[in-house]
DNA sequence: CTCATATCGGGACAAATGTCCTTTTTTGTG
DNA sequence: CACAAAAAAGGACATTTGTCCCGATATGAG
């Protein structure tokens, strides 16, 4: 693992903390289930809320320009997300979307910026979540931009073996910024043990 | 310009702010100054402080262990650094070097976790601070991923026109994550109006 | 001024990656 | 089951990008 952070981004601290809020003071602190392939985000529209990920596996990616997709993450259990838009008063530059079953936490935007100023610990852990995610993001496009595709592709099933078989390769495909055949070439290739 | 951040990376509101906290409540606020090409932090290393630049222009990039240097933001009026690692607590995972001539504020790391849960604007400042990162670097990864290296370098000279006459090339190619040789060829190629 | 050292520019070739297509397999739905 | 649609696999070729050079041109220290 050394100084690399998994592939599907988790945040136990932040899920085990709205949690015990959501028991406690369970104040416009919604809920919502989703089925597979969902969108709860759509790319460029407003953003009312902040999230955070109960259960379930959730992609974040932008279309750009010319057609193409970039998974820009994988949100697991606890991850945050729609706090950018919030914070700074944008519109959604990604498409969320889950993959698999999922059920988030959502907090309105008012509620979300009250609990920052109220809730020292909170806003704390969401301070750190995107210290974290700013780490993440400057870690993975070095890789991402400084290695050939097969490091890439092997660093990921060293994060998490299971990668191939748990996720569509047009996704994976995505998430490297790579097409369809490169991702193939490599995964066949012979040396690369598929399995 | 449309939807993209500046190349050069800065933060009015933020810089605005701390002048004036530093004028009327200068404690544990510190100056320092630098000559060009001088180190800030080092990669690997602990970092005591979180700085906010005051003047000058600062890079921040990092070594992969294959000898590569990848830039991951140029710093400017009132951008600020050092705020992941001391939030996470991690070892710098960049180097951080100026450019230019540059002053930045100094704030020890304590006390600005002091600040944090004192000064509810300056918190709110620095969480905006951090989702604009995140924000920009979302957007720059996708690009550079699913672009041509020609075209992200007419975003960049749209985005600053003096850039070839104001930033060394090796620097250009180590902020686009390519090599040297790729970026001269694209520059020199025929339509590629040099000026 | 002079030498050592960065920076710059580019030729020639190799390797990596993308584009375009076709085929097969899997999956989901009526 | 039958069919349409999605996912997977891969051949053939074009293009992009990298590697390895070498020479020219600044730039800075003594």
């Amino acid at each position: 693992m050394s100084r690399y952070e998994k592939m599907i981004r988790i945040n136990k601290e932040l899920l085990r903390y709205i949690t015990e809020t959501e028991k406690t003071r369970p104040d416009h602190i919604l809920r919502e289930c989703y089925g597979p392939k969902e969108e709860i985000i759509a790319q460029g529209k407003n953003v009312f809320s902040v999230y955070i990920v109960k259960k379930g596996m959730i992609k974040c990616y932008l279309t750009e320009e010319n057609g193409k997709d970039f998974i820009q993450e994988f949100f697991g259990e606890g991850e945050l997300f729609g706090e950018i838009e919030v914070l700074n008063g944008t519109l959604s530059f990604c498409a969320v979307e889950t993959v698999t079953e999922a059920e988030v936490y959502k907090i309105p935007k008012e509620r979300f910026m009250e609990l920052q100023r109220e809730d020292v610990a909170f806003n704390l852990l969401i301070m750190k979540a995107l210290a974290r995610k700013v780490h993440y993001k400057a870690l993975r496009h070095s890789h991402n931009q400084l290695y050939a595709i097969e490091d890439n592709i092997l660093r990921l099933k060293k994060q998490f073996p299971r990668l191939l078989e748990t996720i569509p390769k047009r996704d994976i495909a995505n998430y490297l910024g790579i097409t369809l055949r490169s991702l193939n070439r490599v995964i066949t290739k012979p040396g690369a043990e598929d399995h």
